[in-house]
RNA sequence: GACCCCAUCGUCCAGAGGCCUAGGACAUCGGCCUUUCACGCCGGUAACACGGGUUCGAAUCCCGUUGGGGUCGCCA
């Protein structure tokens, strides 16, 4: 992949077996990965997949303070996660240095960068010679100002000429002379100066020349045509932006080591990269990379921008916000799939009105052009639905499996129960789990030997109207007590008998016997909960509400 | 401030000049189911930012305004 410095037009892009697409994920590894951050791998993953190319991954590790072994782990223990794999081996960036280094010679060596002080950062220079005309144009019009007029300060818009003094002096700010084109300067004597002739005098200065010291007149009007870069972005469609506001671009720092820009376009070539698919905020770093490659002698990647992710409030995140990293969703208890599902589907949809989606289905149905314009702000009580679909979808020894881990995670042991009781209390609370953290809160009253009622509950139902509740648990209590096997179906008879007997509603019993055993008004149904409670709590349970009464 | 980009229900998305009386999802409200809580089912409220054009016809095209975002580093 070496190059041999050269004049830029002896090169090319690199050789590649196929033009398939290569599009890569480029995070620096900070020890946590934001979502925004994973959605960019997501859309990168996806459009690999549905184009049939390869997703690779560039670890930009240069700054040793914060990238630290362990953040490595944290990005790809998330990858992971999410089943996000490169199909390559990792790129990473710090040992690319030498050909960083190599790239920011080259460019000095073809007099392209340089570097304005001996010991000052190497500078790329916005001159003509980096100009092609497949990403710089002329606009078709002139822009004319008059400068006599100024009262004050004036400023064209966008070029980097300003009249000051009242308008007794046009200074040119850092005049990019390459940036105008035909610039024609009128002067108050009536004679009229090119652009050329002042850039001779000027002597190619770039540092800020007062036009009249050049033009021993007073300037009355200016007249030039702008310069435009532009591309096709993959989502944003054409941009453009006027050449004269963008500026000579640091490749290296004093020290000599490179810039992100510089090091971004070198992995990027060299890795063979097809598509630059990346978040809004590099659009304006695309126009200056497009010079860079011009610099480097190859043909640019394409360049595709998605949109930001919002936090709820529609503004941009920030490290206040928190919730907003990978690590969040898993202990929260958001599956995989269904984050994947979710980010995919902030800022692109399949054109349809499906959303919960299978990764085959996003594979096929995934396209730039149906990737969004505008910013996407989270919808995390969406999110929350989402994963209850995706909890109800999992095959049960699966969700079996989860929920385990749940269990210790909170700090029990799942295995010191018996497998066929968990198999059911997995699917009694499959639907009323929205993430899997849930789930050792919601059944603690499965697994503790006394339980808690709550206050709220204890009065609603057990002490209202006289302690009707309580009542009913006294008489229930025997006929429960004489329930043979205590399976849901023996409990079921037992209690429908019971209410034959005292002529109740299966209301009156099944609450405050609910409360009375989980401590709680809400439960899965009456007789799963009891067979799930088992028979020695539940009548213990049962005495112990009676007592406290 | 300059430059660039964006703009449909509270939120996410559909809509690429007539299929729009603007569709779906989440949320919300009401109802059904039901022993509770959920699940499920049925229904309702709710949007084309504003102003000009172009056109027989505009949410869709153009211009302006407003609002939001991005970028202006020897950070990435």
């Amino acid at each position: 992949m070496a190059r041999a410095a050269g004049s830029v037009q002896d090169a090319r892009p690199p050789e590649r077996s196929s033009m398939s697409v290569r599009v890569r994920f480029a995070p620096s590894p900070t020890g946590h990965v934001h979502i925004g951050n994973i959605r960019a791998a997501i859309l990168n993953w996806l459009f690999a997949r549905h184009e049939g190319g390869q997703f690779l991954l560039r670890v930009e590790d240069t700054d040793r303070e914060r990238s630290t072994p362990e953040a490595v782990q944290t990005l790809l223990a998330a990858m992971q996660w999410l089943e996000l794999e490169p199909d390559e081996e990792p790129v990473y960036q710090s040992t690319r240095r030498p050909r960083h280094d190599a790239a920011v010679a080259a460019m000095i060596e073809r007099g392209l960068a340089s570097r304005i002080t001996p010991d000052g950062p190497a500078v790329l220079h916005m001159t003509s010679a980096l100009f092609d005309p497949s990403f710089v144009t002329e606009s078709r019009h002139p822009v004319e100002i008059d400068v006599s007029q100024a009262e004050t300060a004036i400023s064209a818009p966008g070029v980097a000429v300003t009249t000051r003094g009242a308008g007794r002096e046009a200074v040119t700010e850092r005049l990019n002379w390459d940036a105008l084109t035909d610039l024609e300067i009128a002067t108050a004597d009536a004679a009229t100066h090119s652009g050329a002739a002042l850039r001779a005098r000027a002597g190619e200065s770039r540092e800020p020349v007062a036009l009249e010291s050049l033009l021993g007149s007073r300037p009355v009007s200016l007249r030039f045509r702008r310069r435009f870069v532009h591309y096709d972005d993959l989502v944003l469609g054409r941009l453009e932006k006027p050449l004269d506001s963008i500026r000579d671009l640091v490749i290296a720092r004093a020290d000599g080591s490179p810039v992100f820009h510089l090091a971004n376009c070198v992995d990027d070539h060299e890795m063979g990269v097809t598509h630059v698919l990346r978040g809004n905020d590099h659009v304006e770093n695309t126009y200056r990379h497009l010079f860079i490659y011009r610099a480097m002698g190859v043909t640019p990647p394409q360049f595709g921008h998605f949109p930001m992710i919002l936090n709820d409030r529609g503004r941009p995140y920030s490290k206040r916000d928190g919730d907003a990293y990978v690590g969040d969703f898993q202990a929260r208890g958001i599956l995989p799939d269904c984050l994947f599902n979710f980010l995919a589907l902030c800022g692109w949809s399949p054109g349809d009105d499906r959303e919960v989606m299978s990764k085959a289905e996003m594979i096929e149905a995934f396209t730039l052009d149906r990737v969004v314009k505008s910013g996407a702000q989270l919808n995390m009580k969406k999110l929350l639905w989402m994963n209850q679909r995706y909890i109800a979808a999992m095959p049960p020894e699966k969700l079996q499996a989860a929920l385990r881990g749940e269990l210790r995670r909170a700090g029990r042991d799942p295995d010191a129960v018996d497998p066929a009781w968990f198999a059911f209390l997995a699917e009694q609370m499959r639907p009323r789990l929205r993430t899997l953290a849930e789930f050792p809160v919601e059944t603690a009253c499965f697994f503790d030997e006394d339980v808690t009622i709550d206050d709220k509950a204890r009065r609603k139902v057990l002490l209202a109207n006289g302690g009707a509740g309580l009542d009913v648990l006294r008489r229930v209590r025997e006929p429960l007590a004489a329930a043979g096997d205590w399976t849901v179906a023996s409990l079921e008879t037992a209690i429908t008998a019971f209410l034959e007997a005292s002529g109740l509603e299966i209301g009156q019993v099944a609450q405050p016997l609910r409360v009375a055993v989980t401590g709680r008004a809400a439960s899965p149904g009456i007789h799963e909960t009891l067979f799930l409670v088992g028979r020695e709590r539940t009548l213990r349970r049962i005495a112990e509400a009676l007592r406290s009464e």
